[in-house]
This record gives structure tokens, C-alpha cells and sequence, in this order.
DNA sequence: CAGATCATGTAACCTGTTACATGATTTC
DNA sequence: GAAATCATGTAACAGGTTACATGATCTG
């Protein structure tokens, strides 16, 4: 996957423009997936070169001139070529885990105390997923109207509390057999 | 957590050279974290200038110089302070759910199809995990001899597994969902 | 004789982050 | 009067990937 895909993943409902992307990125896929501002910019510019986009100027009064982007059919070929590709390799990157990896230099406590502080990240997200989201759904699905894709937006937040519940229960397993950590 | 931090914990035991680091990358802590070649030499001479490890050539014969890398107190204690700083912000980059979130546009067929690769790809990860890490513990245990280390490793690789299973079930329940998946 | 292992590195490139720059309008 | 919103971008940097470069020795 490259941002350009996920960029004509939103292009491939209506044109947009870079300003429009962002507020889908922070708004809809936030929860998986981020793009700064200046990435989405840079990628419109190559996707334009590439031939999956194109760009027409909306001039308007009161505010800076907007530029929405198109999907071709270059790129609508690209996005269900993806879509329909094999998996990627899974790429896996815990950072968390290099820490558990290293810990056992440190004290029970500052063990335990590193488990909890961890929980406590995962719980304050879960709170974030809980409140936020299921709200931008609805109000994504008042806007677009498709119930097959409103379908798809759940799995994506079921996923992601499924992970957060099983990483808890797996902090709740590893706190419990701290008791009896090896000394050494 | 930078490379740089995961290399502190390295050298931490023993003196390593760069060309051993990616043996312990790979070996170790490869099923959550990898570095390349080019990237831990890059780093170790940074981490040098820095003042958290030193550096001593040790003349071969037969083969080429090797250059230790020794950890200093200054680096003792930044691999205390980040074993033991605040939890890092969660950033959550799923690429496989961009896919997901887009999916709406495939058939009933395309879209079975997608979950059923990334399955495929789920088990046989597992399958890696089972066949190559407990092996790789053991061995890392038996020239360590720490069960205190043994134990920290065992939950990383819980991590792992743990992951994948709640993904698989996961996949189970969109799977069955499918079959009343909306038109629109 | 081909390929792996030992051991160092550099160069070019891609992706992502942070900060800076501009300037009008609307809202508190 | 300050801050948010609308809307565009650039510049510099950090982290990660791929490919290239060298050269001996050991293994099948």
C-alpha cells in the first residue's frame, strides 16, 4: 500500500482536494492510517505526473482557489489492480516489544510499573475508539449513504478494538506471572 | 524507541560489532523489530559520536578487522531512562485495513477473497513463529543462561501469537458476515 | 567452481515529521 | 483582538530500503 492508493480510495467517490483529503485522513481512517498535510501534497503532485489524477481549479472569492483532483481511469484500473492484489508481506514493527524484549534489566516494580503505563495508553485509546469514531461513521454513512461501505468502516473499528482487548488481556497474563519473575 | 535504543540493549551484555547486531537483529528480535545492514552502521557511528558507546578494532588474520562497539555510562544510563520513561504515543499503521476500509467497491466473491489471502498469510506467519522462535529462545538462553531474560522473550513471542490468533478469529466473524453483506 | 560466511561501508531513494510561509474571513 | 477555518505550498530532517562495492576464506 502507498498513501497514492489510499488517496484514490477517496478520489474514486467524488474530486477532492488536498485540503479536503486531510480533513479524510484525520477524520475517517485516522484510527489506522495518518498523512500530514505536506505528504498528501507532494503525493497529489505525482499521482498527477503518473496519470492517475487530474487537476482542475476552482477558483472561488472569498477564499484561496481550491484544486480538485480526478481519478482518471489510469487510475481507477490501479486502485481495483491493488484492491484485488495479493497481500502484502506483513511488516511488523512493535516498539512496545522492544522494551519488554530489554526488561529484564530492570526492577519487579519498574516492570510491572512499565506493563501498567502501557495498559493505561490502551485503555485511554479504547476510550478515543469508543466515543469518537462510531459517530464519524454515522456521520460518514448520513453523507455517502452506502451500507455496504458503512459494513466495511465497522470492520475496521472491530479490528481495532479486537486488538485492543487482546493486547489487555495479554498485559493482565504477563502482570499475573510477574509474581513469580526469575531472579537471576 | 529509536535503533539506537534497541542496540544500548544489545551491547549492554557484551561488546558486539555491527555485522553481530544484524545476527541479533534477525535472530532475536526479528519477529517484531528488523534493521537493515546499512541502517545499524549508520546509527553505531552516531551512537559513537553521541558518547553512548565506544569503539575498539580487533585485528583478524583471516578475515576482515572487527570493530567493537563497548556501551559507556553515559549509554547505561539512556537505556535505563527509556526502559523506564513514559509509554510512547501509539501510532497504529494499518496498511491491510486501508484495503478493508475501500473494499466496499469489490464483489461479495473479491471481498471473501481478500480476507481468505490475508488468512493465509496470518497462519503461515504463525507457523514461522511456532517452528523458528522457541528454538531461538532456547539457544539465546543457553549463551545467556538468564531465566530472568528467558522469561521477557516468552512474552514476546506470547505478543506475537496472541496477535495473530485474535486477528484469524476476527477474520472468522467478517467471513461469516459476508454472506448478508449490503448491496446498495 | 559456485555460493555462503565474514566484515566493512557508501549512495540514492522513498516515506514520514516538523516547522515555516502567506493571507483573507469568520467566530468567540 | 485572538484563534480557528479555508487553502495552498516549501524546506529540512529522520528513519528505513535497495543496491553497489570490496575481498578473503570456507563449504558443498
Amino acid at each position: 500500500m502507498s498513501l497514492g492508493h489510499a488517496i484514490l480510495g477517496f478520489v474514486s467517490g467524488r474530486p477532492l482536494s488536498g485540503y479536503d483529503l486531510k480533513k479524510r485522513f484525520d477524520h475517517s481512517v485516522g484510527h489506522f492510517w495518518t498523512a500530514t498535510q505536506s505528504q498528501i501534497y507532494r503525493t497529489l503532485k505525482r499521482m498527477a505526473d503518473d496519470g492517475w489524477v487530474t487537476m482542475t481549479v476552482v477558483d472561488q472569492d472569498d477564499r484561496p482557489d481550491r484544486k480538485l483532483y480526478h481519478i482518471t481511469d489510469d487510475g481507477r484500473r490501479e486502485l481495483h489492480r491493488w484492491l484485488t492484489a495479493e497481500p502484502e508481506p506483513l511488516v511488523i514493527r512493535h516498539p512496545w516489544l522492544v522494551r519488554v524484549f530489554f526488561a529484564d534489566q530492570l526492577s519487579d516494580e519498574e516492570i510491572a510499573a512499565l506493563f501498567e503505563a502501557r495498559a493505561a495508553s490502551l485503555r485511554a485509546q479504547r476510550e478515543r475508539y469508543e466515543v469518537a469514531i462510531p459517530p464519524a461513521i454515522e456521520e460518514a454513512f448520513r453523507q455517502i449513504g452506502s451500507n455496504r461501505a458503512r459494513r466495511m468502516w465497522q470492520f475496521t473499528l472491530d479490528y481495532g478494538l479486537m486488538r485492543l482487548e487482546a493486547e489487555l488481556r495479554w498485559i493482565e497474563d504477563a502482570l499475573a506471572e510477574l509474581a513469580d519473575l526469575p531472579e537471576d
